[in-house]
DNA sequence: AATGAATGAGACTTCATTCAT
DNA sequence: CATGAATGAAGTCTCATTCAT
C-alpha cells in the first residue's frame, strides 16, 4: 500500500514479507488517526501499538526506534503534499488555465490556503519535529523548496509577457518563498489572521496575497518605481 | 532583576523577598543558558535546578509547574522583543530618519533579519511551545501582532506621500504580516536560504524584500496595473 | 480558649504568650474545619497553616512534628467527647430520670446514635488515626473506656430493682462494652445499616438495643434460661 | 495460585501468561508478608517490587495504581475470610453439631475470636483502607454483611425450638451485627479488653457473649420482660 | 514569635526498549 | 515473525521539616 515512500525512510527497516508490510500500514494508518487527536509528543509507542491493534514490540521489529517513527510522519507528509503539488500544477497549467497571472495567483493562493487547512494535522507535526530534529527531515524540505522553486518558475513563465521584472528566476524564488511562509503561517496559526486585521476568508486574503505578488512582479524596474515618481 | 515581567507571568507565585528574587532570576539565567545547548522539551526540571544552583523542590515554589516554565520563557521573550520593536521604532521614525520608504523598509528588514539570529535561541523554542501549547501563550502573540500592525502604520505614515495603494490600514496590516512570517521563516529556519536560491547574506535580503514590499505599496492601484497596462 | 486540654497534649509546645495561644487556637480551628472536608491522611501541613492563616514554620513552633498535630485531634475529640457525656450523665440522672431501665438505655442509644453522627468528622480520624499510632492515643481511649463502664455501673445502679443479672460490674462492663461497639460501628460505617437488614432510623434501632441489652440484664440467671426451660 | 480472585478484582490487569501470573503471586506474597510488619500507608510501591523481587514497573504491568494494591488487599481479605465463613459453617451445622443453641453460640464466638487474631494483620489494613476509600470495597464489605446474617439466620433456624424472639429475621440480624462489631472490635483493638474490665481469654469471653445473645434469643417477648415483671 | 524561602528525600508513574516464548 | 512480559532510567511533583530574616 505505501510501500515505496516508506521503505525509502531512514530508520525503516526492510519489510520482505506480506506480513510485515501489512503490519507496517497498520502502524502508519494508526499514528494518521491519532495525529488527529493529540500532538506527535504525547503519542507513546504504546498508543500506537495498541490503535493499530499489534504489539509494541512489533513497532521495533519495523522501525530503529521511536524517533524513527517520524518516518512514518514522513511518509504521511510525503504522499500528501506530492499529492498535492502535482494536482496544483495540473490544474495551474491545464489547458484551461487561467487567463491572467494575477488569477493564476489568486488560484494558487486560494488552493494554498485551503491545503494548510486539510493537510493541518499531518503537516503541523511533522514541521514542528522537522524543527526538533532538523537533521531528519531538512533534505526533504529542501526537495520541497525546490520542487515549490521550479512550479512557480514554470507559472511565472507562462505568464512571461506580464512579467516586468527583470531576473525571472529571483522573482520565482521570492514569490515561492513568499507563498511557502504564507503557507507555514496558515499551518502553524490555525486560528487565523486574528492579530493582523487581515481578511479571514481564504479566497478574499488570496486576492490581496495576488495583489501583493503581483505587483512585484509586474512593477517597473527599480530604480523608477521608487521615491520622487510622484508628479 | 527580571521583576517586573516574571512577576505577572501566569504560573508564576509571587516573589516578595530578596532572597526568593534571587533564585527566580538564577532559574532563569539558567533557563537561558540551557535554551543556548538543547530544545525546551529535552531540559529537564532537575537539570535547570542544578544549573541555577538550587534544589529541585525550590523550582516548584517560584512556578507551579514545569509547564509554568513557559512562563520564563515569556519573560526572556517579552523582554528582548519590547526591546526590539522600541530600537526600531526609535530608529525609523528618528529626527534622522531614512529619506525614503525603500530604505525604511530596508533598515527594518536588516533589522529583523540580523534579530531574528540573534533572539532565535529563545524565540525558537517559546514559538514552538506556543504552538503546542497554545493557550498559554496566544494572548502574547496577538498583543505582538498588534504591536507589529501599529508600528508598520506609523512607519507608512511616515511615508504617505510614497504610497498609492488605497487603503493604508490593510497595507500595513499585510506588510506586517509579511515581515512577520519571514521573521518567522528566518527563526525557524536558521540555516538560511539555501532552497530558495535567495541571497543569504542578509543585507542583500533586506534589498529584495524591500523591493517586494514597496511593489505592493507605490503600485498604481488596482484594477490598473494588471493584465493589458504594458503598451 | 483551649488551654487547658491542649496543652497537656504530648508533642505539643508551651505557648506561654498571647500570642502563641491565638496561633495554636487558629491551627485548631483550621483543622477542624479541614476535617469536615476531608481525611487527615490526605491534609499537608501547608494546608492546616494555609487555613489558619499563619505559616508553615508558625506549626513547628507549637508541635514537636506533624504526626503531633494528633494532639490537637486529641484536643478535639476531648474536648467534644467529655462534653457528651457529661452531657448524658446529666440527663439520665437527672431528677426527672427515665422512669424504667429499658426507657434509660433506649435514651442512650438514642443520644449515642446521634453523637456518634454529630462527632463522625472528628472521631473518625481521630479513630482511624489511633489505631495506625496506638501508642499516642491508647491511653485516652482507656480513659473513655473506664468513663463508660463507671456511667453504665452507675445507671444500673439506679434500675438495681428491675437487674436479675448475678454480676453488675460484669454486666455494666458488657453493656458499656457493647453500646462502645455499637458507636464505633456508627461512627465508621456512617451509611448505615444497609447490610444487615437493620432499622435505619435511630430510634427505631435504639429500641431494638434496649431490648437486646436488656434481656441480658434481667434474664433469668443462667443456667435455668437455656435449653429446655420451655414447656 | 492465586487466579481466580485476583483476576476479578478491579483495577488489575489480565496475566494471561505464566510469567505474568507468577510475578503477580510474587507481589501479592511480597504484600502479604509486608502487612505483617507495617501499616498499608507506610509500604511504598518500591518496597513491594524489591520484596517481590521484580522491578517497580513491572507492578504498574500487573495494577492500574498503587491504590489498586488495595486488590490485593481483598484479594487475600476474600481468600481468608472466605475460608472462614465457610469453615465455621460445616462445623456448626455438622452431623455433629452442638446440642444446644448457647453451645453453638459459644462455639461461633470462639472461632470469631480466634479468627480475628489470625486474620488481623490483613484485615486491619484492608478494614482501615476500607474506611479511607469506601467506594473501593463497600460491595465486598455488604457482601460479607449478608453473608454473615444467613449464617446466623440458619444457625437460629437450626434452634428454633429453643427461641422466644418473634422475629426470627430481625433477631438474626441483630445477633449477626453484634458478633461482627465484637469481632471489628477485637480486630481494631487487639490490645484486648484491658479497658473494659472484661475476660481477656477468648474462651471465657465467648461464654459471657453467649450468654449476652442467649438471653436476647429466649427472653420472654416483650413487653412482658419488662419493668415490673418481678413479683 | 512569626514568617517566607529553601530543601533532601522520596513517592508515584511513564516510557522506550529488550527478552523469551 | 509476532507477542506479552519485564525493566532501567528518568521525570514530575509533594511534603515535612529547617533556616535565616
Amino acid at each position: 500500500m505505501f510501500s515505496s515512500e516508506v521503505d525509502a525512510a531512514p530508520g525503516t527497516k526492510p519489510a520482505s514479507q506480506q506480513r510485515s508490510r501489512e503490519t507496517r500500514d497498520k502502524l502508519i494508518t494508526a499514528l494518521d488517526e491519532l495525529l488527529r487527536e493529540k500532538e506527535f509528543g504525547a503519542i507513546s509507542v504504546a498508543e500506537i501499538a495498541n490503535r493499530a491493534g499489534v504489539s509494541v514490540a512489533s513497532i521495533y521489529q519495523r522501525f530503529d526506534n521511536r524517533n524513527a517513527a517520524v518516518a512514518i510522519l514522513i511518509a504521511l507528509y510525503l504522499r500528501r503534499v506530492t499529492q498535492w503539488w502535482s494536482d496544483l500544477s495540473r490544474s495551474a497549467s491545464g489547458s484551461a488555465g487561467p487567463a491572467s497571472l494575477r488569477e493564476a495567483l489568486v488560484r494558487v493562493g486560494r488552493e494554498a490556503w485551503r491545503q494548510a487547512d486539510d493537510l493541518r494535522y499531518v503537516m503541523r507535526p511533522a514541521y514542528l519535529q522537522s524543527r526538533l530534529h532538523p537533521d531528519l527531515l531538512d533534505e526533504h524540505w529542501r526537495t520541497q523548496e525546490e520542487r515549490a522553486v521550479r512550479g512557480f518558475r514554470s507559472l511565472l513563465t507562462d505568464h512571461v509577457d506580464e512579467i516586468r521584472h527583470p531576473d525571472l528566476t529571483r522573482a520565482a524564488s521570492m514569490v515561492a518563498y513568499f507563498f511557502n511562509l504564507m503557507f507555514l503561517g496558515r499551518l502553524l496559526h490555525p486560528e487565523g489572521m486574528s492579530g493582523w486585521e487581515l481578511p479571514a476568508s481564504g479566497d478574499e486574503f488570496a486576492e490581496e496575497l495576488a495583489d501583493f505578488v503581483c505587483a512585484y512582479l509586474v512593477a517597473i524596474p527599480s530604480p523608477a518605481p521608487r521615491a520622487g515618481d510622484r508628479p
